[in-house]
DNA sequence: GATAAATCTGAACACTGTTCATAAACAATC
DNA sequence: GATTGTTTATGAACAGTGTTCAGATTTATC
């Protein structure tokens, strides 16, 4: 049988009630508004408790991210329009990236903004869940470039989600050399023709 | 006569050294790294020294990023090719940019991880000295693009600086979707060659 | 029910940035 | 050069963090 005993259930649910908790303060206050003993009052347990489900803090703002990439995964999948032309889907593609960051402003921060101390590794599990990021990228991007190499189109990939992403960054942080909201996505729609335009 | 006296000669003088030593751990461990103590340690004053001479440490950290973005921007100057072709002098300076990130790494870094407290306003010398990040890329690109408007010849500099920016950054980050060191400049010199390309 | 193991609890700890009463240093005036 | 008022320096104390851990409680197993 697969009766997952009472203890397992009690520590998945407090586990997931932590990362709730924690989703909603860093939606709120962002990285520097999360705090232990708010996050283990709104999710009902003893201060304590967070480092019985978690090792500390960082893994839990982790976990959080780890949501927070799922969403925006489907929301980049979704953006696709199914047999359109590939320089249109890789206009979608950006287009959503910079609703989901408006959208979701504070949590979409956290997941750039937030660093372990210096000396602990990501862990893998943390690592994979950001290939959301490209995974949309690479094919439309083969259609437009057939003279790269696989290996290269994977790095390009990379490189024009980096830039589109720093045009969204430096925009929404609002304070230096970003572009205003309202001129974003058509600053990055040229980023985005220009990148993908063959040779 | 212009006879600063002895108190603003001191207040200066320990000023500058809080600054100094706060560049130094700085540029050693990192914004995490930065304590009050150890920097007024360092200084040779006292814990409430740092309080007399700034509001706290965050204007510390602004001050020692003021004088990150002035040596920035002196290296950004001094990579433009004079008499070069505008393409030229735009892949010089992005190149320029990279050499700065991966030499002042921890410093460079602090330039774009800071963040003010929320409520918190960001000072206009502040905002002002962000200016040498884009002021040698909008002549060049006026010479690649003259179908922009001064606008938006402004916006696309900024556009411009900002997806080179995207890619240093997640690029040293080393941890998600960054392209490996030895192939940033080739990623970013691809970058600006396909925005600078005029229509 | 008895026993052992896992879990929960919250007081205590270590380490932050910041304040503030007090002391010291300085500048101005006579 | 003594007096006086102002500025500055000091570091103990404070308030707010994340984290630990000995003891209490709950759970699973026999």
């Amino acid at each position: 049988m697969e009766i997952r005993n009472n203890r397992e259930q009690q520590r998945d649910d407090l586990r997931n009630r932590l990362i709730a908790a924690a989703e909603h303060q860093l939606a709120d206050g962002g990285l520097a508004g999360l705090k232990a003993r708010e996050v283990t009052a709104e999710a009902g347990c003893a201060l304590g408790g967070l480092y019985n489900a978690f090792d500390d803090l960082d893994r839990l703002i982790l976990h959080v991210n780890l949501r927070t990439l799922a969403r925006l995964g489907q929301a980049l999948r979704d953006a696709v329009p199914m047999g359109a032309a590939a320089d249109r889907k890789m206009l979608a593609l950006a287009q959503a990236y910079v609703t989901f960051a408006l959208g979701n402003r504070k949590l979409w921060a956290a997941l750039f903004d937030h660093r372990l101390p210096e000396g602990v590794e990501t862990p893998d599990w943390y690592l994979a869940a950001h290939s959301v990021l490209i995974a949309e990228i690479a094919p439309p991007l083969a259609a437009l470039r057939p003279d790269l190499s696989t290996e290269d189109l994977m790095l390009r990939s990379k490189t024009l989600f980096a830039a589109v992403h720093g045009v969204v960054q430096l925009s929404l942080q609002g304070r230096f050399i970003g572009a205003p909201l309202e001129r974003i996505e058509s600053e990055v729609a040229a980023l985005v023709t220009a990148m993908t335009r063959g040779l």
